[in-house]
RNA sequence: GCCCCCGUAGUCCAAUGGCAGAGACAACCGACUUAAAAUCGGUCCAGUGUGGGUUCGAGUCCCACCGGGGGUACCA
């Protein structure tokens, strides 16, 4: 075994290496982009992470996969923005705090000081001097900045309603941080509560937020897509408008339902509104007043877990009054009930038992009657309880009767916009955005309440609002009202506007407020005189790839969307959406579950790192399978990798060409494969199936290794060319393997600096090829034939074969398939 | 219930509609070794969840079903 001078290492040693390489990267500064106009730019970013504790083995996954992008894009000679930064307003922080009565940013700092130790050691290509953190002023400054700008656009404002609230944390949630009921933290059933609290009206974009995803269709996860569309879930109908008749002393009054099925209006027998709606108060008649009291009462001791079961008993109470149907004068009893919701459509419904399967089951516990109005061929709903929801005829629907489903919607809203009772809309699932929180570690909302004025933002000289650096430990405990409001000093103020004493709000933003623009922030981190430099943030945005988890696919993309959108139409970006493509990691399991304290199956990244190193296990996430894929732990063989690595490293060890040397006159069947694995892989890279570009490069070591042993040996140009390529390919999986061994060939300064190698066109074409011949389909005999045979000239010989003349038997030749110069396909008579 | 994704060797995974196997793990055999480890070389292993269809040709496209995973759920 030869060794290269001035390499002094005789054996692969992953903690040498790791010892070695970081201060050279620092030292030159290889990781930061030029953003000097000289090149194509591109911008890699990972969804930032929140500092709890130590990374962990999805945080390995994720930023490898991340790095695999950046390295790509650096060889290729792209000048690449890879930054780094941490979310770190946030619960666990605050409830750290008062365990140990400390300040929540203590907590947070050390855990990103760190992690952010964890993250060199790992390896991750970022350009540190952009780190940045959400907790910071400088940073949260900008934040509150932007809540201002939304609510001068009037896309920020409170209203009192119910909200969810978590019992445990003593905090709203928004419905996205609703999980079956539960809050999405602790578990706890979450519960209502009737609060004032702050609101993004993300409700005006719904249409912009689906129609732009068009532009991110093949760039994004199909299924990311689909989640975001039910999320929104627009929904095309009618609102119709029905009378209450007066009664009982009770003025008449017109309310309005939302409906999809405009063509049924003729089979509703009832009308329900949401039990516990102002609305229902309104209406409900002195008779039945203590009735519905005594309901509201009963529905709100229900968790949402129960409310929510769609196997419960309808419930409801009448309200003593009737709605007249617009388009045949019927007269409906009006019901308030808790499966109508309040904060969907208008809270109120007619009920079309027939064709509506909740309407029915409510319909047979309250003894109401039912009316088919599409036949839909199958059995009559009030006879089988099962609504028929299906396409049809009408029928008992008047000047309805004979059209279609179809026709029959179309004609039900041109009625009732001719009889000026009702007109076409669309209607969306998605809810406004619930940002205020009573929590102390976030971004306190820049709002100052006056007695004489009302509502005063912060003027912006005034921001950032700090948080108090006084309150500490058992002064952050939940109490149901935020901490802030215990700081007396802090809340107490004068009003911005008139002089007089105010008190500032004191709820802080959730924190998916300040992870919905950070990506805008690293274009320019330093930046005081706004969030981002207009022309920075022009220059690197939008996001070229985005990689992270599948679990922000509707919470935080959502939001960035809508700020992304906002800030557009404040004519501070140019484009639509932030995130051109997508890449969602799989989780990390160990032994078919998501790794847990409960269930013992944690597996600890720094173990992995000290017993097979970094490239190992970065090596093993990326091979392990498609970067969307689950990677099970226990399926995968890190020391396999740590040997794949060292098989590589010692090429490094063998090669006896001097550096510069020409490749020409190399090994040709060598040189080939080289060409063609650089080829493949840089396909490959572009596709995202990093795991089958690490194939392609063992495939390349071994060809290598043979070459070195059992062919043209060790001092052949195209060992030393193969083993350049090895290291280059390598450094996007192993950067610290691949320095090491691109030293060994003699170059320096690191291979970071090196270029992804040309492709010699002339190296891929092959002379001959090997032509497959089918008979109706099987394989029958292979032909050596030149790669450039005309399909005339392959199908005379595919037909002179003796194999297909044995195999047809003096059969009739039907058709010939020739696809030259691979395959033959002869079809019998 | 509705929507989305996935079923290929013992395992993880490859395969522009064209020879089912690129790569790896495990297992086994051999070389080296006093022995073991490491290393090197080799061997073994499925006809692609099931049933139809399209096609000259289907793991790949279409339909239905089975199984697994995920999302969502009284959204009118």
């Amino acid at each position: 075994m030869s060794t290269q001078p001035g390499t002094e290492q005789h054996e692969y040693s992953f903690s040498t290496m790791e010892a070695k390489w970081p201060a050279v990267w620092e030292e030159l500064d290889v990781f930061a982009p030029a953003d000097d106009g000289s090149r194509e730019r591109r911008y890699v970013l990972d969804m930032f992470p929140y500092p709890s504790g130590d990374l962990h083995m999805g945080h390995a996954e994720a930023f490898a996969m991340g790095d695999v992008v950046a390295r790509y894009w650096r060889l290729k000679g792209y000048d690449v923005l890879h930054p780094i930064g941490w979310d770190s307003f946030g619960l666990p922080a605050e409830n750290a705090a008062i365990k140990r009565n400390a300040h929540p940013s203590e907590w947070t700092y050390a855990n990103i000081d760190t992690q952010a130790a964890s993250f060199k050691r790992y390896a991750i290509s970022a350009d540190w001097s952009r780190r940045l953190h959400t907790s910071d002023p400088g940073y949260y400054r900008w934040t509150q900045w932007l809540f201002l700008r939304f609510y001068e656009r009037g896309l920020a404002y409170r209203k009192n309603s119910p909200v969810n609230w978590c019992p445990k944390d003593l905090t709203v949630l928004a419905n996205e941080q609703v999980v079956n009921g539960a809050c999405e933290r602790c578990g706890t059933p979450v519960t209502k509560k009737s609060l004032n609290q702050w609101y993004f009206k993300i409700t005006e974009y719904a249409d912009r937020l689906l129609d732009d995803m068009d532009e991110l269709k093949g760039h994004w996860p199909e299924r990311v897509l689909a989640m975001q569309r039910n999320w929104i879930g627009r929904s095309e109908g009618a609102h119709v408008r029905f009378t209450v008749e007066e009664a009982a002393g009770r003025p008449a009054k017109d309310v309005t339902v939302f409906t999809t099925r405009p063509d049924t209006l003729h089979g509703a027998t009832f009308f329900v509104v949401a039990a516990d709606a102002h609305l229902a108060l309104d209406l409900v008649t002195p008779e039945q007043h203590d009735a519905l009291m005594d309901y509201r009462e009963k529905i709100k001791a229900l968790s949402d877990i129960e409310r929510q079961s769609t196997e419960r008993e309808k419930t409801g109470v009448f309200l003593g009054r009737y709605a007249v149907n617009p388009l045949n004068g019927e007269k409906l009893p009006v019901w308030a009930a808790d499966y109508v919701l309040a904060d969907y459509g208008t809270g109120a419904i007619m009920a079309v038992p027939a064709h509506d399967q909740r309407d029915l089951d409510f319909a047979q516990a309250f003894d109401l009657p039912v009316r088919a109005v599409v036949d839909t061929g199958e059995e009559d709903p009030a006879v089988s309880g099962v609504a028929t929801s299906g396409e049809g005829k009408l029928i008992n629907s008047g000047e309805l009767d004979g059209l279609s489903k179809t026709e029959a919607i179309a004609r039900a809203i041109e009625l009732v916009e001719a009889a000026g009772t009702g007109e076409k809309t669309v209607n969306f699932r998605l809810r406004d955005w619930l940002l205020s929180r009573q929590r102390f570690w976030g971004a306190p909302i820049p709002i100052v309440h006056c007695d004489e004025c009302g509502e005063v933002p912060v003027p912006d000289d005034q921001l950032p609002v700090r948080l108090p650096d006084d309150l500490r430990g058992e002064a952050l405990s939940p109490k149901g009202t935020s901490p802030l409001a215990a700081a007396a000093d802090w809340v107490n103020t004068d009003c911005p506007n008139c002089g007089k004493a105010a008190r500032r709000d004191t709820d802080t933003m959730d924190t998916f407020v300040d992870s919905s623009w950070y990506y805008l922030r690293f274009a320019s981190p330093d930046y005081t005189e706004g969030p981002f430099e207009k022309e920075a943030a022009a220059r690197w945005l939008p996001v070229d790839q985005y990689v992270g988890g599948v679990e922000h696919a509707i919470l935080h993309l959502l939001y960035s969307r809508f700020f992304t959108k906002v800030l557009k139409d404040m004519g501070l970006i140019d484009f639509d959406e932030p995130f051109r493509a997508l890449l969602n990691q799989g989780q990390v399991l160990n032994g078919g579950k998501a790794m847990s304290k409960s269930l013992g199956n944690g597996v600890d990244l720094s173990e992995q790192l000290d017993k097979f190193g970094v490239d190992a296990v970065r090596l093993t996430m990326i091979f392990a399978s498609p970067p969307e894929d689950d990677v099970d732990w226990a399926d995968v063989s890190p020391s396999g990798s740590a040997k794949f690595l060292a098989r590589a490293w010692r090429l490094g060890q063998d090669v006896a060409s001097a550096p510069g040397t020409e490749y020409d006159g190399g090994d040709r069947a060598l040189r080939s494969v080289i060409h063609r694995t650089v080829a493949d892989a840089a396909d490959l890279l572009d596709a995202g199936k990093f795991n089958v570009v690490i194939a392609k490069l063992m495939e390349l070591v071994n060809a290598t290794r043979k070459a070195i042993d059992a062919g043209p040996g060790a001092a052949d140009p195209a060992v030393r060319e193969a083993t350049e390529a090895v290291a280059i390919i390598l450094s996007l999986f192993a950067p610290y393997t691949a320095e090491d061994l691109w030293a060994q060939l003699g170059h320096e300064p690191s291979v970071v600096k090196a270029a992804w190698p040309a492709v010699d066109e002339s190296l891929l074409v092959q002379e001959t090829v090997t032509a497959v011949v089918q008979v109706a389909g099987k394989v029958r005999d292979r032909l050596e034939v030149p790669a450039d045979v005309s399909e005339d000239e392959l199908e005379k010989l595919a037909l002179a074969s003796p194999q297909v003349i044995r195999t047809l038997e003096g059969r009739e030749v039907r058709k010939v398939i020739v696809r030259a110069p691979k395959l033959v396909n002869i079809v019998p008579a």
